[in-house]
DNA sequence: ATATTTACATACAGTCCGGACTGTATTTTA
DNA sequence: TAAAATACAGTCCGGACTGTATGTAAATAT
């Protein structure tokens, strides 16, 4: 009589379900981060939040180090993606600079995980292997930016190239995100977006 | 015939003892926090840097919070000096712009206490002491800085306001601080520096 | 179908940290 | 000068965390 006992769980291969324990780890991982800072994200944490076990984690990841490399991959992977959409919605804004410098800031660095990467960015001062994971990101953004840069904006003889224009949007963003829950100007930001994005027209122009 | 025992150690007041205490502390806790960052900052490692036992502590700071929260306002009231010293001496360059810019950079964030401002400001995003600490210092800093800031420039009519505009210079030597341990081409900074020099002299003159 | 490898779970061991507690020396008060 | 307060020293303990070791289920190889 009965055909075959219904598989309590469904069958998968061996990849699919390393794929999805890593995913769940380092999305737990990136959430503790955001949650708890990087001083007081423990293992055990991570995989409670995660809902496995403390086995399954030493199995994909030998120390924490390992895992925290990884998670700063993981999240610059998906801020890679971020800035890749970012990019295109804004190709055919009215105002150009406007809408990159308020969109980039709206995406990237208003975002929560952008407190899981200043506690990894501060972290990898201390760990050369995570160091090398996020240096690797920044050349990735440089190598999507940078042609980018030139493809819809034209520099403006006589005046530094786009990208470096765009360098310091990227530090302005960086400097204040940091700076956040400290201050009590609510109009900052807004006001800082807008003197670069002035200064930012005299430097370049959108190519149509 | 013997006068008196030469006091092995010298007689001081409550407070001179207290005082000197604390400062071995605060400065052993930044050292610490430059060094091995804040995950790794730990009582024990303090107290052993500083010479002292770990009652010596317990006494001064009932916790480690109110530990970090006093090595926080040491540090800013140790940079909210340097900033006013360097603000006079760079009142009679030849370009003044070009010196504060340099100047800031140099003594305030390339300064390796910058490392540990950096680790408390990450730290206070999750401690509110602290964050009132650090908000402090800002307004501290504000305060310096506004008033100095229209006596040594002149704003240029239709421009944003010298404040503005310094707010962004400090803005752009936090976000590349923070990234220097990541930075690949060593000009980046010299390069941002004039680029925000050159427009900075759109904005503002030098009053002489 | 069986052996082997991979994925995951649980229990354990060693370490370290932070706070509490107790005791001693020095300074101030009265 | 006696007493009270303050400054400092040393130790202990509960808890938490990381890494390890061992056991079981699922998947792949033969």
């Amino acid at each position: 009589m009965n055909a075959q006992p219904a598989p309590k769980t469904e069958r998968r291969t061996q990849a699919q379900r390393s794929d999805a324990m890593r995913q769940r780890l380092l999305n737990a991982t990136l959430d503790c981060l955001v949650e708890d800072g990087y001083a007081n994200t423990t293992l055990s944490g991570i995989v409670r939040r995660a809902g496995v076990s403390r086995g399954a984690q030493v199995h994909h990841y030998p120390n924490k180090q390992a895992l925290m490399a990884d998670a700063a991959e993981h999240l610059l992977r998906r801020s890679y993606k971020e800035l890749g959409e970012l990019l295109l919605s804004v190709a055919n804004e009215e105002d150009r600079l406007e809408a990159l410098a308020q969109s980039v800031w709206e995406h990237m660095f208003a975002n929560p995980l952008f407190r899981a990467y200043s506690e990894l960015l501060v972290a990898s001062q201390r760990d050369p292997e995570l160091s090398d994971a996020m240096r690797k990101l920044m050349s990735r953004f440089n190598r999507v930016f940078e042609p980018a840069s030139t493809h819809y904006f034209e520099r403006i003889p006589g005046a530094p190239v786009p990208m470096a224009v765009f360098g310091q949007l990227s530090a302005i963003c960086s400097g204040i995100a940091i700076h956040t829950h400290l201050l009590e100007d609510p109009d900052f930001v807004k006001r800082q977006l807008r003197l670069w994005v002035s200064q930012a027209k005299q430097y370049m122009k959108p190519v149509k």
